[in-house]
DNA sequence: CAGCATCCACTAAGATACTG
DNA sequence: CAGTATCTTAGTGGATGCTG
């Protein structure tokens, strides 16, 4: 009947909106969108439908294991939707479910802003370069 | 560590503006900002400063070494700024730039709707795993 | 308090080869 | 074409000790 006291160190407090609880939904979910390949994937689907090896191509430096491994897990996360056609040679298209495309919505404007600060961003770089060994 | 100034022997240059091109200003920024440990680091920013410690445990599971790695990215990027008080003990206060906080406001509204979308993420993961042997 | 340095176990990433 | 299986390597994270 002890243990009740406790409040703080509950592992599996995880409200379900809060971004910074450690198991949580949304922070799975974010971590998943924010990841490298992922949040490249989306920007591309959001692009329109792609065909696996076409996306390949888009996401420039992209694995074939890690496109699959990533795709997988955005259409767990019902981001995106797997279409197979099973032809010869087999069919498969990638497409953004409704919410993939608001959060690939959201990954384009900042994009957009990055690329906008692209000089900018070179520069703070410079800075720290310079002043590096402070 | 030898600081001489070499630069990478890369193909190309590289259009500075593409987030899907390899060996660009924007997407290095891009996979910089939307890496695990940056994006939260950049969400938390956003409500104001904070110390080091304090941002450690405001996103939790964040391990020293990696919040420290990743301030310095941050900084490098010119997101982040860096402001030392050397008093005794010493504080170091942590916000962010303009460019920072465009950023971070681009991330919180994607994080919103991820929060809003736990559900919805949820259930998709549900109906994964339901049929997932296809 | 705010860090960096180092060692170590673990996992994720990348390249390559092979199948439906 | 669209992947999976396998092996190797690089990065991550924890623990610990040290500096200012």
């Amino acid at each position: 009947m002890a243990a009740v006291t406790q409040h703080e160190p509950g592992p599996e407090q995880a409200l379900v909106s809060d971004v910074f609880a450690r198991d949580c939904t949304s922070r799975a979910a974010f971590e998943d969108v924010s990841s490298k390949w992922a949040s490249l994937a989306l920007l591309a689907l959001g692009e329109g439908a792609y065909r696996f090896n076409a996306l390949r191509r888009r996401v420039e430096g992209v694995s074939e294991k890690m496109l699959s491994q990533t795709l997988q897990q955005l259409e767990r996360d019902g981001m995106v939707r797997r279409d197979v056609v099973t032809t010869i040679p087999p069919r498969v298209e990638y497409s953004l479910t409704p919410l993939g495309a608001g959060v690939a919505g959201h990954l384009r404007a900042l994009a957009d802003l990055l690329e906008a600060s692209a000089d900018q961003v070179a520069l703070a770089r410079g800075d720290y370069e310079r002043r590096g060994p402070r």
